[in-house]
DNA sequence: CGGCGCACCTGAGTGC
DNA sequence: TGCACTCAGGTGCGCC
C-alpha cells in the first residue's frame, strides 16, 4: 500500500495510539517477511521501554522509544498497521504484534511479506540510522527538494525521467501510482531522458510533487481519522488520479486516449498528447 | 558508478 | 469448477 501519503498518513494516525505508551509484550509470526524479524533483539531493546514518538523517512517509519533505541518498519507493498484491542482475534497474515500498556495491541499485517521491521539497540541507533539517512534520497517535503537540486542530480541520468523519480535512493516516496500522476501533472512524458528536462521543467515537477503527495495525504487524513480495530486502514487513497490504471479512457485534460506502456518492468500510464515526448518532430 | 532484470511472496482476475 | 497464467502500489541484489 504504500508510497508517501500512505505512509505518512498512517504515522498520523498511529501516533495518539503509540505515544506515551510502554511495550510489554511482542509477538512475531515467524515467518520472515524481506528480512527474518529479529524476535529475540526487538524483545530485549523495545519491551518495557516507552513509545516517545513516531516518524517518517522516505516509506519507512520509526518508532523512537524512550532508552533511544528505535523500532523501524517498512509497508512493502501490501503492509498495514492497526491497533487492536488484545482480545481481537488476529487476522490471517498478522506478522508483528506489540502489546501496550493499555490493552491496545499494534499489529502489523502483510499478504506479501514484503515489509520490513528491524529494530535499532540504544548503544547502535545512532550510527545505525546515519547509515540509513545517508541512503534515502531527499524528502519532497523538504526545501532541498527543488528545481535545481533535482536539475543537479539528473545530470547524469539517461534514465527515464520516471525511473527516476521512483529511484528511492535519490527522491524518496514516489512510487508508481504517484510517478504517473507527477508526470501527468507536468505535462513531461514518462520515457523523457532525466537529464535532459531544464531547470525550468524540474522545478514544475517539484511543485507538482509537493502538491499531488499533499493532496493525498489530504484525502487519506480525511478518510482515515482513526486506526483503531481496522486493519484494512490506508490502501491507496481514492483521490481521482488522471492516468494511473486508467488505460483508453479519456484524458482529463484533452479528452484523447491514455496509454499504458511498460517502463523497467512497471506499468506506466499517460496522455501522449499532454505529455509529449520532447524530440518527437510534430507533437507539441 | 549507472541502469537493467530479476527475485522475494500471496492473492485477484482472466481466459480456456 | 478448476487450472494455468498474468499482474500488483517496493526494494535490493547481481550482473553488464
Amino acid at each position: 500500500m504504500p508510497e508517501l501519503p500512505e505512509v505518512e498518513v498512517t504515522r498520523r494516525g498511529l501516533l495518539p495510539h503509540l505515544s506515551g505508551h510502554a511495550v510489554m509484550e511482542v509477538w512475531c509470526s515467524g515467518k520472515p517477511l524481506r528480512q527474518p524479524v529479529p524476535e529475540q533483539l526487538l524483545r530485549q531493546c523495545i519491551c518495557d521501554n516507552v513509545i516517545t514518538t513516531v516518524d517518517r523517512r522516505a516509506k519507512y517509519l520509526l518508532l523512537r522509544l524512550d532508552d533511544g533505541s528505535v523500532l523501524l518498519i517498512h509497508l512493502g507493498m501490501t503492509g498495514k498497521l492497526g491497533i487492536f484491542h488484545k482480545t481481537a482475534e488476529k487476522a490471517k497474515h498478522d506478522h508483528l504484534c506489540l502489546r501496550l500498556d493499555n490493552d491496545m495491541e499494534l499489529r502489523f499485517n502483510d499478504v506479501r511479506r514484503f515489509g520490513c521491521i528491524a529494530v535499532w539497540s540504544a548503544d547502535q541507533a545512532t550510527a545505525l540510522e546515519e547509515k540509513f539517512q545517508g541512503r534515502q534520497g531527499i524528502e519532497p517535503f523538504s526545501q532541498d527538494f527543488n528545481g535545481e537540486n533535482l536539475a543537479r542530480l539528473a545530470k547524469r541520468s539517461g534514465q527515464p525521467v520516471k525511473s527516476f523519480l521512483m529511484d528511492a535512493g535519490r527522491i524518496s516516496g514516489i512510487g508508481n501510482i504517484y510517478a504517473n500522476e507527477i508526470l501527468f501533472a507536468s505535462g513531461i512524458h514518462p520515457r523523457t531522458e532525466a537529464n535532459s528536462l531544464s531547470e525550468p521543467q524540474w522545478q514544475r515537477v517539484a511543485e507538482c510533487t509537493v502538491l499531488i503527495l499533499k493532496k493525498a495525504i489530504k484525502a487519506g487524513g480525511s478518510t482515515i481519522s482513526d486506526f483503531l480495530g481496522s486493519s484494512g486502514k490506508p490502501g491507496y487513497f481514492q483521490l481521482q488520479l488522471a492516468v494511473y490504471g486508467k488505460k483508453d479512457a479519456a484524458c482529463p485534460n484533452c479528452g484523447l486516449s491514455i496509454e499504458k506502456e511498460s517502463i523497467s518492468g512497471r506499468a506506466t500510464f499517460f496522455c501522449p498528447h499532454c505529455q509529449p515526448l520532447l524530440g518527437i518532430i510534430g507533437v507539441t
